[in-house]
Parts: C-alpha cells; sequence; structure tokens
DNA sequence: GCGAAAAGGTTGGACTTCCAACAATCAGGG
DNA sequence: CCCTGATTGTTGGAAGTCCAACCTTTTCGC
C-alpha cells in the first residue's frame, strides 16, 4: 500500500482552543449549537434560500392537515402567528399555498397546499429524508430513538 | 370593589389534534422545538429582554476565555462575526464588556468582561443552573449525559 | 338576545441573524 | 522587499422572529 498522503488528522490548522466552563454542561447551549448544525447542514443541502428549513416544516404540516388554520400552525410549529402571516403571505404569492376561507369560523383561513405546492414540498422531503439518514448515522439507530424521546420530553415539559 | 365578574366556565379546551407526518420522526424538526422550548424558558426565567440566552452565551465564553477574539467567540457560539460585532457593541455600551487591543495583531480585538459583567454573568449562571436544573428533571441523570452526547455527535459530525 | 371575554389574524416596531462586500492588517513566496 | 492571499472586523441589505396593540368574529354567561 503506497503511503501517498497523509491522513487530515495531522494537519496544523491553529483552530484556538475555546473552553466552554459550565455551558460545557449545558443542554440548552448544546441544543442550540446541534439545532443550528442541522438546520444550516439542510438549508445547504436544498440550496434554495426561499426554502429553508422553517417553509419546509409549514408546508409539510399543511400537507398533513389540509385546512388547518393559522393559529394551529402556529402552534404546532413553534412560531408566532405574525410570523406566519407573512411566511404564509410568501408561500400563497409564489402560489404554493392557497388561504381558503372557512365557513364555518370567518375569522380563520383554511390552509392548503396546491398542486405546485405539493410537487415542491415532495422534492423538500427528499432533501429532508437524506438530511435526516445523514443524522441517523451520526447517532444510530438506538441513538436516534433516544434522541427523539428526550427531545419530546423537553418538548413536551416545557409548555 | 368594582362588579365581579364570574370566571368562564372551564370547558376542555380543543386543541386541535395536529398530524405531524414524516416530521414525526424528523430530528431536525424535534431538535427546534426542543430548542425554541429552552430558549423561551430561559428568557422568561431571567425576565430581562436585553440579556437573552444568545448573550449568556457570549458572556460566558468570554470570561472562560479572557482576551479571546470575535472570530473566536464567533465560532464557539455559532454566530456570524457580524451578529457579534453588533451584540458586543450592546455589550461595551452598557459596560458589561471590554473591548482591548490585541498588540500583536492589530486587527483583531481581546474581548474581556467588566467588573460589571461578572456580576451579571454571576446572576445570569444562577438562572441557567436553575433551567438546566429543570431540563435535569425532564430527562433525568443518564438522560442528561445520552443527550449531551447525542447532541455532541451531530455537532461535531455536521461541520 | 346582550355584553363581555376569548380567539383568529394582521400590523407596526424592535431585534436578531445571516450573507456579501469592504477596509485594514498579517503571512508567505519569489 | 513586494505582491498576493488569508484573516479580522465592520457595514449595508435582506429576511426572520417576537411582542404588543388592534380589528373582526365567535363564544358564553346571564
Amino acid at each position: 500500500m503506497p503511503k501517498a498522503t497523509r491522513p487530515r488528522k495531522d494537519r496544523v490548522t491553529p483552530v484556538p482552543v475555546v473552553r466552554l466552563g459550565p455551558l460545557e454542561d449545558f443542554i440548552g447551549f448544546h441544543l442550540r449549537l446541534a439545532q443550528e448544525a442541522s438546520f444550516r447542514a439542510f438549508a445547504q443541502r436544498v440550496g434554495d434560500r426561499r426554502l429553508r428549513p422553517s417553509r419546509f416544516a409549514i408546508m409539510a404540516l399543511i400537507a398533513e392537515n389540509p385546512g388547518i388554520t393559522q393559529t394551529a400552525l402556529s402552534r404546532a410549529s413553534a412560531r408566532d402567528k405574525s410570523t406566519l402571516t407573512t411566511a404564509l403571505d410568501d408561500l400563497v404569492v409564489r402560489g404554493l399555498v392557497l388561504r381558503g376561507r372557512a365557513p364555518e369560523d370567518r375569522r380563520s383561513y383554511a390552509l392548503m397546499l396546491t398542486a405546485r405546492g405539493r410537487q415542491v414540498l415532495a422534492r423538500l422531503m427528499t432533501h429532508a429524508a437524506a438530511h435526516d439518514r445523514q443524522l441517523d448515522e451520526l447517532v444510530g439507530p438506538a441513538g436516534k430513538l433516544a434522541l427523539l424521546r428526550l427531545l419530546r420530553r423537553i418538548i413536551g415539559g416545557l409548555d
């Protein structure tokens, strides 16, 4: 076997060592770093800057719950309803989402995907699945189950 | 005493069930929900809206690494360096952080906490510790270790 | 029915954040 | 030395986000 190139492990990049101190053991800090890394990887995978993870979640939730209201969508995606107003304005203008009126409650809208919205979502879903597989490989199958279980406890316990 | 209005009848709040579909199993989606919940609980605990989790992390990292540069702080906190410019402007104006010049490299600054910055950080740290204990109780001691281990794998694996 | 409270959605304002482009400084090869 | 490229930090622009206030509509107690 030719020892052509040395592994990059011996790289002498002078990345300064930063001590984390108490942050080393804080769950919240690590949640933020992991979420940031995950979103960045997802966004990079998709490429289109107008279809970031939040838009994907919105569309996926509408697809699973046709006729959902903006407030219900707000709760499910953990975003303020005013945030959804502008996001949905954008998705409607781009022809991906329909804001139908709900006849039984004239205050609310009934959200649905357009045919083109379903196409775009399908493409995003393949990226999301690939992204999730990448995360799966990092934590392993047992790790994934444990991770989801722990995250759900935090999500449900802090309401 | 003003006329008492009777409280409304306690009714079972009809929180609409939202189906998550594929999102049910996506790690990234749950990371975001957990981070959002944690962030919100921390902010509520602290109260002061000008000392949110990101400011806390910045100050904690400076305290652990006196003389750190903005770029190193940017990497450690996973925030763009331009984000740190404005955040540090604010902390400096409020007398919590010092931007000292680094004599050996006149491009960079050497960040340090002021005495008042250390006081403020100490107060934030008690809130952070209480917050983390709350998370500990949700996941249990073994769960915390597992969670940190899994999150670190994701953080390190997506670079 | 009536009136007050609650709920759905929008608007305006303030922050945060990223990215791209830039100026100043440093490092290395010729 | 000098030129080129890399690094550090700032600026400007765009987008995302929350909160508080508000309007409309619905619900509920009386």
